[in-house]
DNA sequence: TACCCCCTTGACATTAGTGTCAGGGTCAAG
DNA sequence: CTTGACCCTGACACTAATGTCAAGGGGGTA
């Protein structure tokens, strides 16, 4: 698969790829013309990626857990376990927040179409009182290199 | 709550919150003197903020769904809900995948170990497959602005 | 009062991700 | 053989987030 069809199929640019490929992260194997050829595996890999750093990943901080991202090899994955739970935390609590405010929003738009259907109805607000609860992740200030 | 003190809970610099308030994220009080003064709410709003853009939103999305921000006001959210779903599904589908690799590195790691601690167990890798599927996030070049 | 630490705004620098273009090759269809 | 749609590399531009510095003010404490 060339260059073009990966990248519609992952839904990223050519562009994207390459810069992937240039960070250390990608290496598909090239045709006998030069071109890049993307396989199964390269495409999985490359989703991962993707999603990688479309979620706040910098390219430098997949490629120190890039042994984790291969399909195979269990090898040297332990350095980057560290940093893959610890990011996976942030996530995490960052999931629980917005399903949270998902959930309150949804509530107020009931309670919103049902003060408006009955306009007669002065139920106030009952006030759901969310978490007040600041989570601290830690200040990593711009990974030294 | 000053700037520093505020900074120093959320685990950012100052001079994010300042970049967050200049994007028209964060309002804080201004004491008599002119200096910034976090509340509670504050610290709430932007302790969200930062997870976002952790999390790869841009300021410009979060400014997008500001209505869903704020501790209250169940008002003009509707337009933000679409793109917060949305983003919240790619996030689901970069945990799964995550909680996915974690458990199958976790199991090579124990399976690794039991290789080592009894070395003559010649059992290969059982070969646990990865979901191929592909997942296609829509393709958003760059928001228009 | 002097000192120190905090604050303000504004400017400039850096880095990452990405778009886009130029100059040139590959290859299949007409 | 020409044309069109790909591909390659390399360079330049842009944006966003962030660091850092300068110039100056606020305010508590020795």
């Amino acid at each position: 698969m060339q260059i073009k069809e990966a990248a519609a199929h992952l839904g990223v640019s050519p562009r994207s790829l390459r810069h992937y490929e240039q960070a250390g992260l990608l290496t598909p194997t090239r045709d006998a013309n030069g071109y890049r050829h993307y396989g199964p595996a390269d495409l999985r890999r490359a989703g991962r990626i993707r999603d990688m750093i479309a979620t706040g990943f910098s390219t430098r901080e997949v490629l120190a857990m890039a042994p984790c991202l291969s399909d195979d090899g269990a090898g040297a994955c332990e350095a980057g376990l560290a940093d893959l739970e610890h990011k996976l935390s942030q996530i995490d609590r960052l999931i629980t927040d917005l399903q949270a405010r998902r959930r309150t929003t949804l509530e107020r738009i009931a309670q919103f179409r049902g003060t408006l259907s009955n306009a007669n109805n002065e139920r106030k607000d009952p006030g759901h009182d969310p978490d007040p609860r600041i989570a601290v992740p830690d200040r990593v200030p711009r990974r030294q290199r």
